[in-house]
DNA sequence: TGTACATCAGTGAACGCGCGTTCACTGATGTAC
DNA sequence: TGTACATCAGTGAACGCGCGTTCACTGATGTAC
C-alpha cells in the first residue's frame, strides 16, 4: 500500500483506474486525442515540480507517472532539456499571469506594483521547484518564445512591466536602476525563503516592497 | 592530449609529476600528513565548483581530481553530502571574510555597508556555482556551525551584521525589515546576474545598492 | 462500401554510463616492552 | 636497539541503481481509388 499506484494519466485523471478509463482509449495506445500526450507529459512535470527539485525528475519518472512507455516522450520532444524548457517556460506564463491578476486586482500605480511584486514572491513560495526551473532555464525560454515568434520574450516582458510601473517623473536611468531594484528585492526575498533564510510572513514581504523608492 | 591528466593531487600542486613529487610520499599511499586528504578534497572540491554547479560534481570525480581512489573519501566524510557541506563552509567563510575585508577598507557607517553589499554580490559573480551552494546547503551549514560549538552560525552571523549596520535611530522593527530588504537587493542582484537576467556591471550594482534607505 | 497502403504515436528490449556505497584487504606508522 | 602488535588511511573489486537514449517493431488511423 506504501507505494504509488501508476495509472494510466493518473496525474490530470482522477484515481479510480476501472474497465471505463481503460475503455475511453482510443486505439490501443492510451485515449490521447492528438496532442493529448504532449500536454499530460506536462502536467505530470509540473506535478512532480511540487514536490522535488527540477534535477531530480527523470524523464522515465514523467513517463511512469503518466503511465507511458518513457521512449513515447520522444515522439514529443527531443530530449530531456526539451521538457524541462516546455516546463519552464510553462512555469514563466503562469508567473506573469499571476503578476497580471494582482495589478489588475489591485489597480494600477503603486499600488498595483506593490501588489505585483507580493504576487511574484507568492508565486515563487508556492512553486519552489517550478520557480528555480524558469529561472535556470531562461536563456532557452527566450529562445522558445522567439522561434513561436513572439515579440520579444515573456522574461522581457516581465523586465518591461516593472520599468513601466516605476514613476514617470524619474529620468530613464533612475527608472532602469529603480525597476532592477524592485525586480532584485522580490527576486531576493523569494530566494531567501525558498532556501530557508527568512520564514514566509506576508506582512513582512509587504513591508519590505514598500519601502523601495517609488 | 585532450585528455586531462590525474595526477596525485593536482589540484593544489603543481602540474609537474616526475618522480620528485612521488617521493614526497609519505609510505605508499600518498603525500597526506594527518588531514592533509580532506584539505586536498575540499580544494578539489572548490576547484570542480569553479567549472560547474554543484549538482553535476560526482564524488569519484572528486577524488579522481586529488588522483585518490573514491573510497578513500569515506575515511574523511561519512557520504557525499558531508563533503558538500564542507564545500558550502567553506563558502560561507570566504563570503564572511571577502564582506569583513570590504566593510575594512571602507571604514564603518553607510559607505561600508555599501562596500558589504558590493562585496556580496561580486563574490557571487565570481563563484556561481559556490555561492549557490552555500545557500541551498545553508541548514546543513548551521547545523556544522553548532556541532563545532561555535556561538550561532555563519549565516545568523551575516544577518546580524546586516541589521548592525542599519541605522541606528531606526526602531527595532524598522531595522529589521530594512536588513531584509537590503539583504533582498544584495542576494536577488547576485542572482538575477548569475542566471544571465542582468549583465554584470559594477556601476548598477553601486547604484541599486545605494538606492536603499539608510 | 471495400481494399490497399502510408503514416505515425505508441511499444519493450537493450545500450553504455557513471554514480554512491560496501567490503575485505594491505601495508606503513607509532607504541609498549 | 629490536621485536611484536594495534591502528588506521589507503586500495581495487564489486554491488545495484536509475538514468537518457537508440532501435526495430506494431497496430490503429485516415486516405485514395
Amino acid at each position: 500500500m506504501g507505494k504509488r499506484r501508476c495509472n494510466v494519466y493518473s496525474a490530470s485523471m482522477s484515481v479510480n483506474d476501472n474497465s471505463v478509463n481503460i475503455k475511453q482509449k482510443r486505439g490501443a495506445h492510451g485515449p490521447y486525442h492528438h496532442g493529448d500526450l504532449r500536454a499530460a507529459l506536462i502536467e505530470a512535470g509540473l506535478d512532480l515540480l511540487q514536490q522535488r527539485e527540477a534535477d531530480d525528475i527523470g524523464l522515465r519518472e514523467v513517463a511512469r507517472h503518466v503511465g507511458v512507455s518513457a521512449t513515447a516522450i520522444y515522439r514529443h520532444f527531443p530530449d530531456k532539456d526539451a521538457l524541462l524548457g516546455a516546463l519552464a517556460h510553462e512555469g514563466m506564463k503562469k508567473l506573469a499571469a499571476m503578476q497580471r491578476a494582482a495589478e489588475a486586482e489591485a489597480g494600477g500605480g503603486p499600488d498595483g506594483f506593490r501588489a505585483t511584486g507580493a504576487a511574484y514572491v507568492k508565486f515563487a513560495v508556492e512553486n519552489p521547484a517550478l520557480f528555480r526551473l524558469v529561472f535556470s532555464c531562461a536563456p532557452s525560454i527566450n529562445l522558445l518564445d522567439s522561434e513561436l515568434g513572439k515579440v520579444g520574450s515573456a522574461m522581457r516582458a516581465l523586465r518591461e512591466n516593472i520599468a513601466e510601473l516605476m514613476p514617470a517623473d524619474l529620468p530613464e536611468y533612475e527608472r532602469k536602476v529603480a525597476a532592477l531594484r524592485a525586480w532584485s528585492i522580490v527576486h531576493g526575498l523569494s530566494l531567501l525563503m525558498l532556501d530557508g533564510q527568512i520564514e514566509y510572513d506576508e506582512e513582512t514581504i509587504y513591508r519590505v516592497i514598500c519601502g523601495t523608492t517609488l
